[in-house]
This record gives C-alpha cells, structure tokens and sequence, in this order.
DNA sequence: TCTGGGGTCCTAGGACCC
DNA sequence: TCTGGGGTCCTAGGACCC
C-alpha cells in the first residue's frame, strides 16, 4: 500500500537551522578563526557543544568530554571557547528578526532554529525562495544556514539534513519520488523523534531506514511505541501532525542548576550555590510575569566516579501561595536541601525547578498581608532594574556569598561585551 | 584532575474514591 | 486458603529535543 497519493491541503514548511551556531558567532567577532577547526565548550568547560566543519573532520564528537580530545586538539591547533550564552542569544534575535520578514507564520524552535511556513509559495519557486532566505541572513548577519523545505516538519528536518551536506545549502523535498530515494539513504537514527531508545527498537525489527518507517504497519508503531512514534511515522508519510506552534508561549516550568567547577563537601556551599540559583530563576519568572506553586531542589555527587559511592536527590515543597519572591523560594529552598543533604559526600552538581507556573495576578489582593506583599514586590522590581542597568548580580544577597570557589570553569571565554554589541563591526557594509 | 543546561511530553503506577 | 473492580488524579521518571 502507498502512503502518499493522499490529496490533501499544501502545507509547505521551511526549517532554517544556522551552522555551527556558536562557532558561527565566535568567528563574526574574531575572523582569523574562520577556516580553521574551532569548538566551542559547554558550562564549565566540560563539553564540546559546538564544532566547525573542520573540527568534525579532524574526528571530533559532539558532547564529547574536553578532557578526552585535548590531545587532538593540541595536535591539530584547534580552536577553543567556553560558551557566551549572552552573545549567542543577540545573534539569534538579530536572525530570527530576519526570518520573520519572509513569513509570517513562524516558530522559533530554538536558539539557532525556526520553522516557516511557505505554504503561500508556488512549488516551482521555493528553492529560489529558500536561497534568498539564505543569502540574507548571511549578508546582514554573516551566519551560515541550511535549509530544508517540505511538506511536514519531520520531513522538513530530513530536508535540512540533506541540505547540510550540499553545498547550496537549500533542499526542497517536494516530490515522492524524490523523497523517497533520500528516505532509502536516511538512517533511523537520524529522524525526528527517534532517539536512542527508540532505534534501538526499530533496528531490532529490521526498520533501520526512514523508508521502512514510513512504510512499518499503523498497529505494529502503535502496539510497539507511543503516539509521538506514530506521529513521527504519519509525518514522515507527508501528513502533518506536528502543528507550527506560531505563538510565543510562556515557559511551563524554569530550571537552574549548574555543575561545580570544584566539589564540594558543606551545606553551607551548597546552601550559597542553590542562593544563587533561586536569585537567577526567580529574575526569569518574574521577567515573563510568572509565579510558582512548587519548587524542587536537587543535588548530586558525580556519577562518573567509579570510587565513590553515587548519591543523588530532591525534594519538592509546594509553596502554600505561588510567588515569584526571591526570599521566599530561597526560604522554601533551604529548607528543603537541609532534608536532602548528607554528610561526607563530594557534591558535583546542585539545581532548583520552578513548576507549575502560572502567569502573575497584577492586582491580587492578599487579604493578610496586603502592606508586606507591596513592599516585597518593589523590593524584586528594584533589585531587577538595579540588575539590568549595571549587570548581572549588581544587587544579590549575602546567602548567595561572595566568594564562590564553586563557580564555574571557563577558561576559554572570549569576552565580547554584549553591552557594546552595536559597536562591533558584525554587518558587512 | 577534567563528562552541560534547559526544556516538553508521555506513561506507568500509586493513591484514593465509590 | 486465596485478595473486587473500575474510575480519576497525580507524580516520578523516562525519552526526546536542541
């Protein structure tokens, strides 16, 4: 049976994924880099997250650990940066701001990723089309993007796979014939929506292409996997069932945590470090109007050390009203890591979830505490500007501590301000 | 020595109720 | 010897994404 001579409604989708994204805008400011193999690291230089063609090609994994490809790196001169999430999040803006002028139905998927419909372009012209997309983002941003064109978002991300490897960097996948040629040569582990768990269980059966997905039987994925496998099935088929998510939607839950650039043993440092975690998602939330009926708070020791014994937990504390207060999630907070802390174990890693958030009442009337509510509220509006205008953690509190010999690795960082962002010679005149 | 961080969605299974 | 059954709601944990 075929799959794909149902007629059905044009809906023409365009995932415009940016190359490299982070190496990308570590070269706009540093341009003897370009040509040359660079990665950029993950938080405390642990991880590589980002790779230039030519790293990859010197055999560099993504997520590998730094440690273990130091040599090649020192072998083979390759660049290195820790990450500046405040620099690569302008640049995307700036990217996403563009796109937007080529439809205006778009989803922002990620930081270096959006979804576009061009459903209102004639067939015949949206290869054109794309490599203008293309072209502007790279004359007035200089980052290099893929792009693929199809008729659902799966197979549009099979098209940008494909794209990737073409030197136009467009691909239209617009014809059955076609498409399936390139499903027979797409492996199964490289689809939408089918991580490790899930190839594993396909190869098992046999289904080791996209091809033989789309073909598996309805009741066969259905039995075997969830509704997310039968959508991704459906859609690789040319039926769309992952809707384009066009408005911004606010965050349902906000997660802070981060790994220590030293281990640590106290419950004092473990107390500053979730401190500072409560200052930072608090600021977030209330940044989007939010409040929060839970918070949880996690810590753990490495579980990559074989020598010792692994020791992991949380505790959850439902607030009896939701807030966005920083004192009092950092109250609620302490509270419960004193539950969960132990004696005598070398903490690696420590985090807070925010969840179950709900968009902030502006005119709530606290029958208890009225005078206290108002006070508390333009405390965190004071402590918020005061942040925004001279920087990060200008106002904090003393739990949060000083002297943090906890934070963060990052020895690589290249330092462009973001304040002074205009000033950089980024457009090409 | 050194292994990221922040999200969403789904499901199995427990708690509870009648 | 021998546990009711069926429904709802909630949550922890898993899988996936970038």
């Amino acid at each position: 049976m075929s799959y794909t001579n149902y007629s059905r409604k044009k809906n023409t989708i365009a995932l415009i994924d940016c190359n490299s994204f982070y190496v990308s805008c570590e070269r706009l400011f540093n341009p003897k880099i370009i040509n040359k193999p660079v990665v950029v690291l993950s938080n405390n230089d642990g991880c590589v997250i980002s790779r230039s063609t030519e790293a990859k090609q010197i055999g560099i994994k993504m997520g590998e650990p730094y440690f273990k490809v130091k040599n090649l790196v020192k072998k083979n001169k390759v660049y290195i940066f820790s990450s500046n999430y405040a620099l690569y999040g302008d640049i995307s803006r700036r990217v996403m701001k563009i796109l937007k002028e080529f439809s205006d139905k778009m989803e922002v998927y990620s930081i270096d990723e959006a979804f576009l419909s061009l459903s209102f372009i004639e067939d015949q012209r949206l290869e054109e089309y794309g490599k203008e997309i293309r072209e502007r983002i790279l004359k007035w941003t200089s980052i290099p993007t893929s792009i693929g064109i199809a008729n659902t978002k799966t197979l549009s991300k099979v098209a940008n796979y494909i794209a990737k490897k073409n030197k136009a960097g467009v691909k239209v996948l617009d014809n059955d014939k076609d498409t399936d040629e390139e499903l027979k040569k797409f492996h199964i582990s490289n689809v939408w929506g089918v991580g490790k768990q899930l190839s594993k269980l396909y190869i098992k059966n046999n289904v080791d292409t996209a091809y033989k997905l789309k073909n598996i039987s309805n009741t066969w994925v259905k039995k075997s996997t969830n509704v997310l496998g039968a959508k991704t099935v459906m859609e690789l088929r040319g039926i769309s069932c992952v809707n384009l998510e066009t408005l911004e939607t606010k965050r349902k839950s906000c997660c802070v945590s981060r790994s220590f650039g030293k281990k640590i043993e106290s419950l004092d440092k473990l107390k500053e470090s979730i401190t500072t975690h409560c200052l930072s998602a608090a600021e977030k939330i209330r940044g989007d109007d939010q409040v929060t009926k839970s918070i949880t708070v996690f810590i753990r020791t490495s579980p990559f050390d074989r020598h010792k014994e692994y020791y992991s937990n949380s505790k959850t504390i439902d607030l009896p009203i939701a807030t966005n207060n920083s004192i009092e999630l950092i109250n609620a907070a302490t509270e419960a890591l004193k539950t969960i802390y132990k004696y005598g174990y070398f903490y690696q890693k420590s985090g807070i979830i925010l969840s179950q958030l709900t968009e902030a009442k502006k005119e709530e009337f606290n029958l208890l505490a009225p005078l206290l509510e108002t006070k508390s509220k333009v405390l965190m509006k004071a402590i918020d500007q005061t942040n925004i205008k001279y920087g990060r953690n200008s106002i904090s509190i003393a739990q949060a501590g000083t002297n943090n010999s906890w934070k963060m690795r990052r020895e690589h960082f290249s330092k462009i301000d973001t304040a002074s962002f205009n000033n950089l010679p980024m457009l090409k005149i």
